[in-house]
DNA sequence: CCGCATCCTCGACGATACTG
DNA sequence: CAGTATCGTCGAGGATGCGG
């Protein structure tokens, strides 16, 4: 059995610790994008409750027609958020937080509330940072 | 007091929830970029010790010179990581996770167990999608 | 109302070569 | 050893218009 950091496998090479691959990157990348993160938080709010395509748009500023509808096939494709469509005129398609999806919202608000409660430190160093370079 | 979520203030609008702006955001895209998880985590295999740039190089398989260069620097920037630099022939640098960045680990590997335990759901479920497209 | 197609811009990332 | 400079590629993301 091989060490693990981040749940990361890891062997001791013979000038330190080397990371073998790992998957769990394409998660990670998925909600660092522009959009899903929002579009989770928007779809948290009321777990339970699905909200059609045009409620979430509106729950998002700025966010465009085909950035959201992309986001949601990412999330629809990740098994995280499941659509449903209904046939009207016009037509209307709702969306909700899956099974799957909503066991991440823990994992989610964890991270997310240290990055609250430490991203105004971040925002300083970023700028004494910057001020820093000539 | 307005209300939030994933610690993200919004309001009740007319047509449903509105997502206020937000800053954090940067904080997980920095996150979610290439590089910067896997440069975490070596730097988190042992927290006190500061690694040499070749160190953290040979840990993480592919990734190029530069790449490194530029992640280590936005970390730095952030505030996460410290950079100690020795002026002796030929030169060494070396990199530590900051208080700051320490007090990351714990929020990130919560968030990254998630991913551990769910990521191969999250690969059937990709490939279901992907087959179902005719 | 919702989604897709098209076109465009721009920055992330990689390869390579050079310097103190 | 560590970093910089330069150049090239590619895909994310935005604007707009059409269609069921």
């Amino acid at each position: 059995m091989s060490k693990t950091i981040h749940g990361r496998p890891y062997r001791e090479g013979l000038r330190g610790p080397v990371l073998t691959p790992c998957a769990p990157h394409s998660v990670l990348a998925r909600m660092g994008d522009k959009w899903t993160i929002l579009v989770m938080s928007i779809l948290a709010i009321s777990p339970e409750t699905s909200l059609r395509f045009s409620a979430i748009k509106n729950g998002i500023p700025r966010i465009s027609q085909r950035m959201l509808t992309l986001t949601l096939r990412n999330l629809e494709r990740d098994g995280l958020v499941k659509r449903h469509y209904y046939p009207e005129v016009p037509p209307r398609v709702e969306y909700v937080l899956t099974p799957v999806g909503k066991t991440m919202l823990p994992a989610l608000e964890g991270f997310t509330s240290w990055i609250r409660e430490n991203w105004q430190a971040i925002e300083r160093s970023r700028e004494q940072f910057d001020a820093a370079e000539t």
